[in-house]
DNA sequence: CAAAACAACTTATGCGCAAAAGTAAGGTGC
DNA sequence: GCACCTTACTTTTGCGCATAAGTTGTTTTG
């Protein structure tokens, strides 16, 4: 790999003329020399030392971005066009800044903190790390963050939070569904922490505003380790005979749960309807085709990183952005069946 | 932060003598000393600054991840679980022998073969990045390469390649579905280059062992930009008609292709019979679940990055790597219709 | 017991770059 | 015509680290 130095060398001139021609600087060498310099870089294809150039300037050029690994079975799942359209969104757009993107997979804030500081990146992603845990760790880190679907309250204060009106998402489906005429609507999550729970708080808002009483037993638990996730669907299927709608807190649970209802002889939507949340391809290609709550995944990742690189030059962001959500209307959401009808076929 | 120099001045030592400390040099530091370096270091959470190492060393520790970047509608479903799959594959493994990943995600190979030369990338794992153009860029590269999913003969003569049988994967799939009593097979992908000539060439050679005759109209082409799928699809389903089984060059396609026909009306398997390839959650959670070909899309991420590995520690490795395939047999390959009966509905 | 080897250090150098400080020649203003 | 810019350079410094090359006192060895 040449160097400045030895470029200097063979045009008999010194490193700074180079450097300022590399650099570009206006009214610092002639433009004899600027051309000289120019064609004799583009000759050998020079390319500068990065190292180097983050030594000297104390910078790094790379963005961080690190995601919470998940051992279940669903695994690949959850990791599912979620990340990948994320990932894109985000690569996207630091790319044409300048940046890079440097991943990390890991349940270890510490450690991932750690590597980050190592490699003096100028900013970070975080999407799905800040438990009480993570937030300790990072908010020692000096460099701006900002999250990605978080909803901690201790957390908001300290970083800047690209998320979703999920409450209202949800709110929106399940009025939806009611104005469909169902009245026994259960949720189905694993969860009921962060964006589980907000889109658990939009279903009850809207079961309240309806009048139906919301109780404990409405709230379908699904286990998603692979050791538990058969007799949990197995479960889930018997208690599903008592509504007649299912509001599911992801596209792949909804998707999930309507195979193991076919593979039971219960139809979708004629013995009950389901929606789900995302948006996602495995909705879209299912048959019937998943009714759900649309969100842009991609642009999150785009705004994720847009505020990231505000924040790295230092202006001031909102601490929460909010991305809408929309109402997709396709077939898995119809009438509730008359009662003595369940699909069985 | 705090640094080796600074160390140095306030245990009132030597720089050499802290490094040695750090890089856990034997015989050359003693006990008593390297006990005190050591819990200053613990004390101020002393991280390298990763820019004067790396140059200091010559390396970056970091191994470079280029993606080629789809621009079509499917372009999501493309960079769909395999994508997500494959880097958590290779982030894991390099992430535990000290290396970190940059990822690219982009259609010019030129743009990144320039920016990994920047940052003096220890190596480089390509995927879906090799035309012609590509490997002319990439030979100038000092560094090593490893591609995944490669079957440009050029290339192979320069880089390593980790990949899959895909013509005995796809033989053995259309045997299976000869063994099932069907002798009209159609073949369904967007282009006959690489790996989908590689699936072609073994459907081909499942139907000359049968003594069934291969014709050109016998390959249903999609074409997935968003402004021709549908037409192509509606062809497709056209044309399907006149076969009892398509072998489909993706779960993708297969899942996609299965929607269409269940919008038109036709079942499957009772109309047609339709097999996949890759085996991803697209396929399984369909109903009827898709009948497919096996592979391990981690294992194949985390061998590309074992194989990188040895190569950057400059031991020798084969140019050819072949992961196994494994059929996975579920509903939707059946017997064929009888000629009368499309399962229509 | 002198020469050689060794243990435990320190000093000095250089990686490639950016940028501050220095230089020298020619121009400008009053 | 002297002080003061300006232009177009060069020399020097230092970022933080690793390491080669020195130094000193102690032990081994033939």
């Amino acid at each position: 790999m040449i160097t400045i130095k030895e470029i200097a060398k063979q045009l008999n001139m010194s490193t700074t003329t180079v450097s300022n021609v590399i650099h570009d600087k206006e009214g610092e060498v002639s433009k004899e020399k600027r051309r000289i310099v120019q064609e004799f870089l583009d000759r050998v294809d020079y390319v500068p030392n990065i190292n180097a150039r983050n030594l000297a300037q104390n910078e790094s050029k790379i963005i961080g971005v690190a995601l919470k690994a998940r051992a279940d079975k669903y695994e690949n799942l959850i990791m599912d066009p979620f990340v990948s359209e994320l990932i894109g969104g985000i690569e996207e757009t630091i790319r044409n800044a300048g940046y890079f993107m440097m991943l990390y997979i890991s349940r270890d804030t510490e450690k991932i903190m750690r590597h980050v500081s190592t490699w003096n990146v100028d900013g970070l992603i975080l999407f799905g790390m800040l438990d009480d845990d993570g937030i300790r760790v990072s908010t020692k880190y000096k460099k701006p963050i900002v999250c990605i679907d978080t909803y901690s309250i201790e957390g908001l204060k300290h970083f800047t939070n690209v998320g979703l009106d999920d409450e209202k998402g949800t709110y929106e489906m399940v009025k939806y569904i009611i104005s469909c005429g169902h009245e026994k609507i259960a949720f189905m999550s694993d969860n009921t922490k962060g964006v589980d729970l907000a889109r658990l708080t939009g279903y009850k808002r809207a079961l309240k505003e309806a009048g139906i009483e919301f109780k404990e037993e409405d709230f379908l638990k699904i286990r998603p380790k692979s050791d538990e996730i058969d007799a949990s669907l197995e479960e889930i299927c018997r208690r599903a005979l008592d509504y007649t709608a299912i509001m599911c807190v992801s596209d792949l649970y909804a998707v999930t749960l309507m195979s193991a209802l076919q593979d039971r002889g219960i139809r979708v939507p004629e013995g009950i309807s389901i929606a789900g949340f995302d948006d996602n391809m495995l909705g879209s290609l299912y048959r019937p085709a998943l009714t759900t709550v649309h969100q842009d995944v991609k642009k999150k990742g785009v705004v994720a990183a847009q505020t990231l690189l505000k924040l790295i030059k230092g202006e001031k962001t909102d601490h929460q952005i909010t991305l809408p959500t929309r109402l997709v209307v396709r077939d898995t959401v119809t009438k509730p069946r008359k009662s003595s009808f369940y699909g069985f076929r």
